[in-house]
RNA sequence: GCGCCAGUAGCUCAGCAGGAUAGAGCAACAGCCUUCUAAGCUGUGGGUCAGAGGUUCGAAUCCUCUCUGGCGUGCCA
């Protein structure tokens, strides 16, 4: 609708004979309070200086040209020199007829993304223990983010890289070792850096029950090997199971270890050292990230002939550039972004475009329990996983609630909020909605109100501010998606989906949607109904989560 | 020191594609179920948008500085 308003103003422009500004430079907004009608302009503000004329009466001129539309039941001009539209009624009535005939495909813009490749790289969790809830709100926002993109015609590819190789999984393979051995009542020494916790004696003890007559006569080497490959196995396959209970599928799973194997890291390396741009010092060697914008050089190679970990990054990300996308994300958590520019700088120096690169950071997330903040440390083993929260408050409510803030901001997650079956929650309360229709829908069957009997004339009776409002309100959604896909705030989407259930919620309560004595008018009252049911389960489809028929 | 993110009601936060009177929820109090799900609704109070400058017809929103908090700044990943 603001595309079609646009295009109206910049035609009424012409018509004026004045001399139009591109259409996107016109700007059409909602206005805060409802008296200024459903969208607004301050074009005539932006555009008076130029034409030497005030604002208000260029204001006035645009919209006495644009009353005429069928489009708007008024447009009027306002004090400082605002455009004000109200659309007509006839307008929103058949928005709404095409929300019910459009049903799953409200709120799809293929034409947007044209079919551009996009890869969205999310959670890639160290496969050192289970998933955290920092990885959850990726894993939810990542997947998130990836259905709004593909209802706006992106092609978008989900990715995952396990990063099963350097120096945190020897870490790991040790600690399981020692746990073997500990296990194994041999004498063995307090690590100092390794991990703890239930599922590294877990881990341990499976190994110990599958290979454990054959593990001690292995060389020690071959026997670290065998750790790693079964531990490696466990955890992983633990973290997608755990993704998929979270409905989170990723399309590709990347292994650093098979990277390296097919020697991607020497290629890296060997590039690198064609460009000049990597030096010998205290015996190690450094690449000059400082000369692309990172703040000092980075060691890549240490002095004992091992890379760094931002080889190998380098390498995987070189690939994403291979396989030809048009567009790369990548959802990081709030203690990488120092590591950002290592990985601009070192694809820069390949000779790789990073402005196709984008980086959305998420913050911490807080646990509260009891109104008492939760603490963690992965390496003590004292963390709340992604399975716990499911296990505890469902996936429905931990997506919604990893989804309702800002992705640069920190996120407190209430665990007893979120189990609350009230308005409280907000979750139950969108749900809830959606529900209350599908009951209102089987009161009408039963009451013998028939959906076939439906007229599109009926809908002349949805008369009250309310209804209007609502439909104002669905007749947004298709513009809020586009809006999500260019910012990626998927938080937007759930206070929306709040909202809306909210007009509901209190349209409910004051109007009969049922009454046998009008049926004309129950009939157009529940294609209303319809209509924000279909917007509700969209939306949710989008954020992943159910829309309950029944609660 | 440098870099990133944030600072809006007592609390948790929206709003920040510059716009016209700054919004929710929680907490407090008072109400609403012989009627489509009370997992719901109605009403009442609360603000120097951290501070100071600047850009603009117009700033919570953009720019600069200051203050406060979180994180990063490893030959860890």
């Amino acid at each position: 609708m603001i595309d079609i308003i646009k295009e109206k103003i910049w035609l009424g422009l012409k018509a004026l004979k004045l001399k139009a500004p591109p259409k996107s430079k016109i700007n059409v907004e909602y206005p805060k309070h409802k008296i200024h009608g459903d969208y607004a302009s301050n074009i005539s503000l932006n555009l008076a200086k130029k034409i030497r004329q005030t604002p208000m009466t260029l204001a006035k001129k645009l919209a006495t040209h644009l009353s005429a539309d069928p489009l708007f039941s008024e447009v009027t001009a306002a004090k400082p020199g605002f455009i004000n539209f109200h659309i007509a009624n006839k307008i929103l009535y058949s928005t709404l007829q095409d929300i019910n005939k459009l049903g799953l495909k409200y709120g799809i813009n293929y034409e947007r993304g044209a079919g551009k490749r996009i890869l969205i790289e999310f959670v890639s969790a160290n496969p050192t223990g289970p998933l955290n809830v920092v990885n959850a709100r990726a894993a939810a926002f990542g997947d998130s983010l990836a259905n709004i993109m593909i209802a706006q015609g992106y092609y978008v590819e989900r990715e995952y890289y396990i990063n099963d190789a350097g120096h945190q999984i020897d870490l790991l393979v040790e600690s399981i070792e020692n746990e073997l051995n500990r296990l194994d009542e041999i004498q063995v020494e307090e690590l100092q850096e390794g991990y703890k916790g239930k599922y590294i004696t877990e881990i341990a003890a499976h190994i110990l029950e599958t290979e454990g007559a054959t593990i001690h006569q292995l060389s020690k080497r071959d026997a670290a090997q065998k750790i790693r490959d079964c531990s490696l196995d466990i955890l992983i396959n633990d973290q997608k199971n755990t993704l998929s209970l979270f409905k989170v599928c990723f399309d590709n799973w990347i292994s650093e270890n098979e990277l390296r194997q097919k020697g991607s890291v020497e290629d890296v390396l060997a590039y690198l050292s064609e460009t000049e741009k990597i030096y010998d010092k205290d015996g190690a060697v450094w690449m000059c990230s400082s000369e692309f914008g990172d703040s000092k050089d980075r060691v890549i190679m240490r002095s004992d002939g091992t890379v760094t970990y931002i080889i190998p990054d380098i390498a995987y990300h070189i690939t994403k550039y291979k396989r030809g996308f048009d567009r790369i994300i990548d959802i990081l958590g709030p203690d990488h972004h120092g590591h950002i520019p290592k990985l601009k700088a070192g694809i820069e120096i390949l000779g790789y475009k990073t402005s196709l690169m984008q980086f959305i950071l998420l913050q911490h997330v807080t646990i509260l329990m009891n109104e008492e903040k939760v603490k963690m440390s992965k390496r003590e083993g004292k963390l709340i996983t992604l399975r716990q929260l499911i296990e505890e408050v469902g996936t429905d409510a931990a997506r919604f609630f990893f989804l309702m803030r800002k992705s640069n901001t920190p996120l407190d997650f209430d665990i007893e909020l979120a189990k609350k079956r009230s308005s409280e929650n907000p979750v139950y309360y969108v749900q809830y909605a959606h529900a209350r229709i599908a009951s209102i829908e089987r009161k009408a069957r039963s009451e013998r109100i028939r959906v076939q009997d439906f007229k599109p004339e009926y809908l002349q009776r949805l008369v009250h501010d309310e209804e209007l409002d609502i439909i104002r309100m669905l007749m947004k959604y298709p513009e809020l998606i586009t809006h999500i896909s260019s910012t990626y705030d998927v938080n937007l989407l759930t206070s929306y989906l709040i909202d809306l259930a909210g007009e509901f919620h209190k349209y409910y309560q004051k109007y009969k949607i049922i009454n046998k004595r009008y049926k004309e008018l129950s009939l157009a009252r529940l294609f209303l109904c319809k209509a924000v049911q279909t917007v509700i389960r969209n939306g949710l489809t989008l954020l992943g989560i159910s829309a309950p028929t029944k609660m």
